[in-house]
DNA sequence: TCTGGGGTCCTAGGACCC
DNA sequence: TCTGGGGTCCTAGGACCC
């Protein structure tokens, strides 16, 4: 008789990511808060002394936000999401860098073979996460002296080495029975941490954590639920799965209810095909659709551009062309239309989405403008005219 | 000193067809 | 003239995530 084995899945989340990668580039700045953001125009400067003098978050000014900060930035009360303006005024000795993000797609792709080497099976989940299948691995399901769970966790340990010898960053991993658990268990220890945890540990390690640790509660379910006197997992476990359909209706609700409880069957996806590319852009003042039409115009022009030269380069073209508007009020507005035959050439997607321009009422001034084709499917070879670039 | 850029998925109404 | 139900596609908005 053999008992079906004990299903293991492992989150990792690299640590500070962006931040890690920019360190290993600039060591100097070890142990210094650090931020991650803005535009391109603080390139650290190479002194004639062979020394570099660094961008001050002080000396900031734009609309930008953080991408990652350092854990000594953390401390100062700064976090990704936030206004670079805004984290001046908390941090203003804090170093500011640009995002180099060829380099971290780079070191992405190096941190996800060294998985790879150990775990083949991975669901990617963006540039610094993966979920990695470890239930048939040899020795998965093995105890190692009075370690019951001994097997997975060298595993675990032997996949943290592998890319911390690959890329000389540190990861942070969670060891659970399903991506939820995993999700919420790689943070517990961070950075560099490594926690396991079975159906046993939800009582004591997750029902005490707020429900905003769950992937999928937001701000505004999170606000919710505040309101409904609920704070903590635990609590959310407390109520009824009626009660909570009857709250957030029967998919969420049902939803909400099985998080709480740890319950999440669902099967890593190894493969995906992107249904959406877009690009976009906020302006670094807000333009009048009359007033400055001739420059409104031209990024519109440069966004277009873009976008069908990521469309030929991954090989894709799409039928449904849309745009995105946000107005000073922070309001956002979308607009899209479906044409006959999918493209990815810029003089198509430009018509088409100068046509949905034409649908919005352009009173108010635009704080940011986005282009967007989706209906995805495969340039064939030789079907698109766009493709030859 | 408010709030980037790139995505996914869900909901809901209306058109249109059988 | 009225009354259905189901299915699919299109469009707009919103929540959420990295």
């Amino acid at each position: 008789m053999t008992r079906p084995p004990r299903r293991w899945i492992a989150h990792l989340d690299m640590d500070a990511f962006y931040a890690s990668v920019e360190l290993l580039r600039y060591p100097d700045l070890k142990g210094r808060p650090v931020v991650i953001g803005g535009g391109r125009r603080h390139q650290p400067e190479l002194l004639a002394d062979g020394t570099r003098r660094y961008a001050r978050l002080a000396d900031y000014t734009g609309r930008g936000v953080i991408t990652t900060a350092t854990y000594p930035a953390r401390d100062l009360g700064v976090h990704s999401g936030m206004g670079l303006m805004k984290a001046a005024l908390r941090a203003p000795q804090a170093v500011l860098l640009p995002t180099d993000f060829d380099q971290y797609r780079a070191y992405s792709r190096r941190f996800k073979a060294a998985v790879a080497e150990v775990a083949p099976l991975i669901e990617d989940r963006g540039i610094d996460e993966i979920y990695i299948e470890l239930t048939e691995l040899p020795g998965a399901q093995e105890p190692v002296g009075h370690d019951p769970y001994g097997g997975v966790r060298a595993i675990a340990l032997d996949i943290k080495n592998n890319v911390r010898r690959a890329t000389g960053l540190t990861c942070s991993i969670g060891v659970t029975p399903n991506k939820l658990l995993s999700k919420i268990a790689s943070e517990l220890d961070k950075p560099d941490g490594l926690t396991l945890l079975t159906h046993e540990d939800i009582p004591e390690r997750i029902w005490p954590l707020p429900v905003r640790r769950i992937n999928g509660i937001g701000p505004k379910a999170g606000a919710k639920l505040a309101t409904l006197d609920i704070h903590t997992i635990g609590e959310l476990a407390e109520r009824e799965r009626p009660w909570l359909v009857q709250q957030f209706g029967r998919s969420y609700g049902a939803w909400l209810h099985d998080a709480s409880h740890g319950v999440d069957e669902r099967a890593l996806v190894t493969h995906s095909e992107p249904v959406t590319i877009s690009r976009e852009t906020t302006f670094d003042r807000d333009l009048h659709a009359k007033r400055d039409k001739a420059e409104l115009s031209a990024i519109f022009t440069r966004l277009v551009e873009q976008l069908a030269l990521d469309l030929q380069r991954k090989g894709y073209v799409g039928r449904t062309i849309g745009i995105k508007l946000r107005f000073e009020d922070f309001k956002t507005v979308t607009r899209d239309m479906t044409i006959e035959a999918p493209t990815a050439e810029a003089a198509t997607i430009r018509l088409a989405a100068g046509l949905c321009l034409k649908r919005v009422d352009l009173a108010r001034r635009i704080r940011l403008l986005g282009v967007r084709v989706s209906a995805l499917r495969r340039a064939g070879p030789g079907s698109d005219p766009g493709a030859r670039a």
